[in-house]
DNA sequence: TTGTAGGCGTTATCAA
DNA sequence: TTGATAACGCCTACAA
C-alpha cells in the first residue's frame, strides 16, 4: 500500500507537506499542492483511515444497533439514516442483536473498541443494558435511541407516539361499530410493547367497549407466536369482531390464523395491520394499517446524532415524537350497532 | 479512555507485559496475568481496535456491498452472513449503493481506506466498476461476489442457477397447459437479469410455446416499472395466460396490475412470483413462487471469505452455484389443452 | 519472565 | 512556505 511517505519521497518533500496538500489545509504552495495531488492519483494513494482515526480520534463510522435487519421497519429506517449519513461521509456498522441483551452488550463494546463517532440504537426489549448505555453516555459517547426507549436515560431519542397510535385505532374501530376487539401485542417489557398495550387498554376503557382478557395476548413480535395466539382467540365461540396487530409480524400471524380458520376478511373479521408494507395494498382485501414514518424516523435520528457529533452540541437531550397514521383500506367492516 | 499504559503504570509493570497478558500470549507469569486482567476490568479497559489494526493490519471488519437493504432478499442474506461472521468476531459495514456505480466506486474506496479484511459484494447491474474490482483483487483484497456476477473476474462467488430456475418454471407452466407465457424481467445488463431472461427464451423455444416479444418486458427490478409493463401486457386483447416475475418487486408489480384490471388469479391469469416472502403464503390465492436459498447464499459467501482471510487461502477461485426451488402453491391454474 | 524500543500511517506543533 | 518531530495506542522483536 502506498502511503504519504511514498508520495513525499518520490516528490522530495516532507510528509507534513503532503498531508497538508491532501487535506486542503493552508500552508502549501499551489504548485506543490498540485504536484502532490497528481502524484497521489498516479500512485493510487488511498488514505489509511485507521491511522487518521488514531490522530484525529474521528472515524466517520456510526454504529447502528437493531434487533433484526430482516424486519422491514428496521431496514427502511436504516436506509433513511444512511441517506443522510452518507452525504456527510459517514459509514454504518450494522449490528443485529435479536432480543439478546448479552449480544447487545458485546456489540456495544465492539463499537466502542472500533471508536465509532456515535451510536444509533433500538435497545433490546428487556432493557437489561440500561447501565451500559448510561455508562457510555457518561463517558462522552454520543447516542441516539429510536423506536424503543430505555426510561431514565438522558439522551436524544426519536419514537412514535405508540399509545396514541393504538388508541386512535381502537376509536376508529369503535366508530365503525366494533365493540369486541382483540389485540396481539408484543413484548410486554419493551417500550413499544408496553405503550401499544397501554393505548389499547385505555381506549377500551374510555370508550366502554367489551373487555376480555382472553382477547389480549402477547405474540412476542413474532409471526409464529402471534399466529398461535390469534388461533386461540379466534377459535373461541365468542370471538372479537376485530383484531389489531402491533407490528408487521403479528399482522402476518393474525392473517394466517384467520385464513386457516376460514374467516373471511372483513366479513367475519376485521383486521388492522401494523407498518405499511407493499403487499398490504394489493392484498384482497387491501389491509387497513398503522403506518410509521420510517423515513422521518431514520432521518431524525441521524440528524440528531450528526448534530451532537459535528457541532459538539452538548445541550440537554432532545426528544422527537412522531405520529403514526392510519391508512384506511378495506379490511375493516362497518358493523350495524344494535340499539344499546 | 484508559489504555494499556494506564494499566501498566498503575501496576508498575511494562506495557509489553500488559499486552501479553491481555492477549493470552505466553511469557507472563500467572500471577501478573491475573493482576493485569483484574486491573483491566477495574479500570474498564477496552481495546483500541484502530491501534491494534495498525499493528496487525487486521480489523475484523467486512464490507458488504448491496443495492438495497430494503429488499428482503438482501436483508435475509445479510442476516445469514452476519450469523457466521459474528461468531468469528467480525463486524459488517453495510453499503447500499442502489444501482449507482459511482456510489459503488466511492464505497469501495471507503472500505479500502477503512482497511476491511474483506468484501462481499453484489455488484451494480451495469458492471461499470469491473476494473475497480479487478484492481482490488490484484492488490490482495479478498472479495467474494454474490447474486450478481461480473464476468471475467477471477474471484470466489456464489450465485443461483438463474437460467435453470426460469427454465424450470416455464416447463412447469407448460406442463400445466400454458402455451402463452409472459415475463417481466429485470435489468438486462445485469447478470441476474440477463440469465433469467435467457432461461425464459430458451425454454419457450425448446418447448415450442408461443413466442410474443410484447410479452417480454423489462421492469428494471422495480415495482412501479414492472407494474406499468404488466399493465401493458395484460391490457392487450391477446394476453398471456401466465406471467413470471423475476424478483420480488416485479412480483408485486404484476399482482397490482392484475388486480387493477380485475384479473382473477389463477382463473384469469396464472402468476409465478420470485423470492418466497412471508405474505405470499397467506395471500388469496397463495402464490406459487421461485425461492432462493438466502440463508445458504449468505452462509456460503461468508464462509468462502473467511476461508480466504483466516487460512490465507490463495488457491484458484471457487464457485458455488445453488439451485432455486419452485414452491408450488395455488396461483397457477391447469389449462385444458385443446387438441393440437 | 520482564522490559525497552521501534514502528504502523497520520496529523499537528513548532521551528527554520 | 516548508520540514522535522512528536504523538495517537498497540504489538513485537529483542535484550536484559
Amino acid at each position: 500500500m502506498v502511503s504519504i511517505k511514498d508520495i513525499a519521497k518520490s516528490l522530495g518533500v516532507s510528509t507534513a507537506t503532503v498531508s497538508k496538500a491532501l487535506n486542503n489545509k493552508i500552508g502549501v504552495s499551489k504548485e506543490i499542492r498540485l504536484r502532490v495531488l497528481n502524484k497521489a492519483k498516479e500512485l493510487g494513494y488511498i488514505t489509511n483511515n485507521l491511522a487518521r482515526g488514531m490522530k484525529t480520534s474521528k472515524t466517520f463510522t456510526i454504529g447502528v444497533l437493531i434487533s433484526d435487519i430482516t424486519n422491514p421497519f428496521f431496514s427502511e429506517v436504516i436506509l433513511s439514516m444512511e441517506r443522510v449519513l452518507y452525504a456527510k461521509k459517514y459509514n454504518l456498522i450494522i449490528c443485529n442483536v435479536g432480543e439478546n441483551s448479552e449480544r447487545e452488550r458485546e456489540y456495544l463494546e465492539l463499537l466502542v473498541s472500533k471508536k465509532v463517532d456515535g451510536i444509533i440504537a433500538a435497545p433490546t426489549a428487556d432493557g437489561q443494558n440500561m447501565s451500559v448505555y448510561r455508562n457510555l453516555i457518561r463517558h462522552g459517547m454520543k447516542i441516539v435511541l429510536f423506536d424503543r426507549l430505555i426510561s431514565k436515560i438522558e439522551t436524544d431519542f426519536v419514537v412514535i407516539d405508540n399509545k396514541a397510535a393504538i388508541y386512535d385505532v381502537v376509536r376508529y374501530l369503535a366508530k365503525m361499530g366494533h365493540r369486541k376487539i382483540g389485540v396481539i401485542y408484543g413484548i410486554e417489557s419493551s417500550y413499544t410493547g408496553c405503550e401499544r398495550l397501554k393505548g389499547f387498554r385505555e381506549a377500551v376503557k374510555d370508550l366502554g367497549l367489551e373487555s376480555h382478557e382472553e382477547w389480549i395476548k402477547s405474540g412476542y413480535f413474532m409471526e409464529s407466536e402471534s399466529h398461535k395466539c390469534a388461533l386461540d382467540i379466534l377459535k373461541e365461540k365468542e370471538r372479537p369482531t376485530a383484531m389489531i396487530a402491533t407490528n408487521d409480524f403479528t399482522t402476518l400471524g393474525i392473517m394466517r390464523a384467520a385464513k386457516e380458520i376460514g374467516l373471511k376478511i372483513p366479513r367475519d373479521l376485521s383486521v388492522i395491520g401494523f407498518d405499511d408494507l407493499e403487499w398490504m395494498s394489493i392484498y384482497s382485501p387491501p389491509i387497513t394499517t398503522i403506518s410509521q414514518p420510517t423515513d422521518v424516523i431514520g432521518m431524525s435520528a441521524a440528524t440528531l446524532l450528526l448534530d451532537r457529533i459535528e457541532n459538539n452540541d452538548t445541550r440537554r437531550p432532545r426528544h422527537v415524537i412522531l405520529k403514526a397514521t392510519l391508512i384506511e383500506r378495506e379490511s375493516v367492516s362497518k358493523i350495524q350497532t344494535r340499539n344499546v
